[in-house]
DNA sequence: ACCCGACTTTGTAGTCATTACAAAAATGAG
DNA sequence: CTCATTTTTGTAATGACTACAAAGTCGGGT
């Protein structure tokens, strides 16, 4: 795709045919993947791809502003393409990553108590709805965890 | 002290001397520590301990809701004893990370898409009123990243 | 007090994600 | 084409965390 290369060369990156592969995989697949698994899916088209290049162009592309990493949960490093404002879900059963669309008006102004607000993440987890299994009305089928009653926030951690 | 104890039993973990020093340290320093940090601080009170108690310990009082792992940014784990909903802040220059006691209404519903929300974690980073150096009224001795306009988001709303 | 079984701690070794580094390959200007 | 620069690659190193088994600790029953 020619707007990938465009999308490079605007930023300064000069357009190699891992990057465009990598940029275009991002584009293309919005699963908020680790670099593990852009690794894996690009190894049959590119079979002489090294961890390290996806790592060095992973780290270019944040450094240039295309791309943002993402610490949600339990230590992992994913990323993606999306840069617009929105919110995180991840579900704790299937550990699918959902962009919510929702806005949110927290702390638009540049300061908060003195600090100078340069990101702001909201990162929420639970049971996305395909794991709670809409079909049974009651929760009898529901994992052990979806079950609970939620009493306050951050207590449940897979 | 006899609360830690008492905290310990109440979760039903046995108060042995290395649970008591950790649930403690964690208690008196509120820094959000790493598992490090925590293995270095108690070091000098407990010579023999060991870094694989420090991950036993934290991950059961994480199972028994006795603590919260956060996963701020930079893919590293950190600690913290207060389990109330808050805001997070790190400074990007300092590392150091405060607790915001703004309260948020967000999501604080069960459900959201018809996820089921068991997890809610708001996240800014920038740079603290310290390392913004109040003291000069231009911007001149700010660190680069102090500097920059905020154009788009995660910073700042539309 | 002793014994025994269960729990806790410890150290080592292993895993996994990420980075450092240097050699090999590709690219591009002259 | 040639040479210098950039990019990619593979290996080795780092660092956080976990698995596992041995050693230590503790408490109840006799």
């Amino acid at each position: 795709m020619q707007d990938i290369i465009e999308i490079l060369k605007e930023h300064n990156i000069a357009p190699s045919m891992q990057r465009v592969k990598i940029l275009e995989y991002l584009q293309n697949n919005r699963i908020h993947p680790t670099a593990d698994i852009i690794y894996q899916a690009l190894m049959d088209e590119i079979p002489t791809l090294s961890k390290t290049t996806v790592y060095n162009t992973l780290n270019a592309f944040i450094e240039k502003g295309i791309l943002v990493a993402l610490s949600l949960f339990e230590n992992e490093v994913r990323y993606e393409y999306n840069t617009d404002p929105h919110i995180h879900f991840k579900c704790s059963i299937c550990g699918k990553i959902y962009d919510l669309d929702k806005s949110y008006d927290l702390y638009k102004d540049d300061f908060i108590d003195g600090h100078k607000v340069t990101e702001h993440h909201v990162n929420l987890k639970g049971i996305c709805k395909n794991c709670v299994k809409p079909t049974t009305r009651s929760t009898q089928r529901l994992p052990e965890i979806a079950k609970r009653k939620i009493t306050k926030f951050h207590t449940l951690r897979s």
